[in-house]
DNA sequence: TATAACATCCGCTAAATTACGCATAGTCTC
DNA sequence: GAGACTATGCGTAATTTAGCGGATGTTATA
C-alpha cells in the first residue's frame, strides 16, 4: 500500500466493517508497534480521517489500560425505519449507563433525557423529590445489599 | 479483563444493576483479596468513578466491621415509566432539527443517533432482557471489539 | 468494670508505571 | 511552495502498589 496513513485508515475501517461492528478499540502503542510506525501516527490518522464530519466518534483514555475507541455512526436514513417500542425506563437507564461509563458527558446525558422527554410528550411533571431525602431513606438499612464476593 | 480498575468498577456497577439495587456494600480488604489487588485500589476506583458527579454517594467506616457503601442516586429527570412508542425516523429528524438549529453539537447529534441505534436493535425483543444489560455486555469490557493485531 | 493490649480495616499520600495528547519539526508528493 | 504525511520528545492523565496512621471493635487482665 502506498502510504502509512492509508494503511492505518484501512486497518481501522476494515475492522469496523467486519461483521458490522459499531466500534473498534485500538491500543495506540500496540498498533504502532504492529505497523512499525510512531504512535503519534495513529493519532494523526484518527484525528484527520475519523472525524465527526465523516460520521465517526472517537474516544480515548490514557494510562494503564488506555485505548482509542472509534465509533461508527449509523447513517440516519435507510436503516431501522420501523417503529421503535422501548421501555422508557430502560432507555433512561441506558443513558445512565452510558454516562457512568464515561461515554457521554453530563450535558449529553441531560440532552438525551431531554430528547426522551420531548418524544414522550409528557409535560414537565413532578418536581423532583430531594435527592438528599431519597438517599437518606436508603442509608437507613445498612446490611441488605452486601455484595456477594 | 486486563484493566484492574475496570474490573473493580464493573464488579460494583454489576452489583448495582443486579435487580436494580439501590446501593452496594463492600469490604475493601475482602474485595481486594478476591480480585487479587492492593486494598487501596478499591479506594482509588471508588473515589475516581463513583463520585457525586456521576450520581453516587459513598460512605465508609473504618475499624472492625468496616465497610464501603456505594449508593446510586436516582436521577431527578425522567420519571414517566410508560412504554414509549416513537417512529424512528421522527426521532432522527428531531435530532437533525436540533442540530441544524445549532442547539446541539455535531458530537451530540452523533451520540443521539448512536443511542437510537442501540435502542433500535432491541425493538423486536420481547423478553425482559433489558437494554441496559445488552449495552453493558457490549460496552463495559473494552476488549470486546478490540482490533485483532 | 475499667482499661490496656490487641486485632481489624479504611483513609491518605508518595512514588512508580503505563499510555495517550500535543507541539514541533522534518520529509515527501504534487 | 503548499499541504499532507511522518517521527521525536515531552507533558500529563490514569492506573497501580506500598506503607503509615487512625478509627473502631474485641479480648485479656486485674
Amino acid at each position: 500500500m502506498r502510504n502509512l496513513a492509508d494503511v492505518i485508515e484501512n486497518f481501522i475501517i476494515g475492522e469496523l466493517f467486519t461483521e458490522n461492528a459499531k466500534f473498534v478499540l485500538v491500543q495506540r502503542n500496540e498498533l504502532a508497534e504492529q505497523l512499525e510506525c510512531a504512535p503519534s501516527q495513529i493519532s494523526y490518522v484518527v484525528s484527520t480521517r475519523f472525524t465527526p464530519d465523516r460520521g465517526f466518534l472517537v474516544e480515548s483514555k490514557r494510562g494503564a489500560g488506555g485505548f482509542i475507541r472509534i465509533i461508527k455512526m449509523q447513517t440516519a436514513v435507510g436503516k431501522n425505519t420501523g417503529a421503535l417500542t422501548v421501555n422508557n425506563m430502560d432507555a433512561r437507564q441506558t443513558i445512565e449507563y452510558l454516562f457512568l461509563k464515561h461515554l457521554i458527558t453530563t450535558r449529553e446525558a441531560v440532552l438525551m433525557h431531554y430528547g426522551l422527554d420531548l418524544l414522550g410528550e409528557h409535560a414537565s411533571e413532578k418536581d423532583k423529590q430531594s435527592i438528599v431525602q431519597e438517599s437518606y431513606k436508603r442509608i437507613s438499612s445498612p446490611n441488605d445489599r452486601k455484595a456477594k464476593l
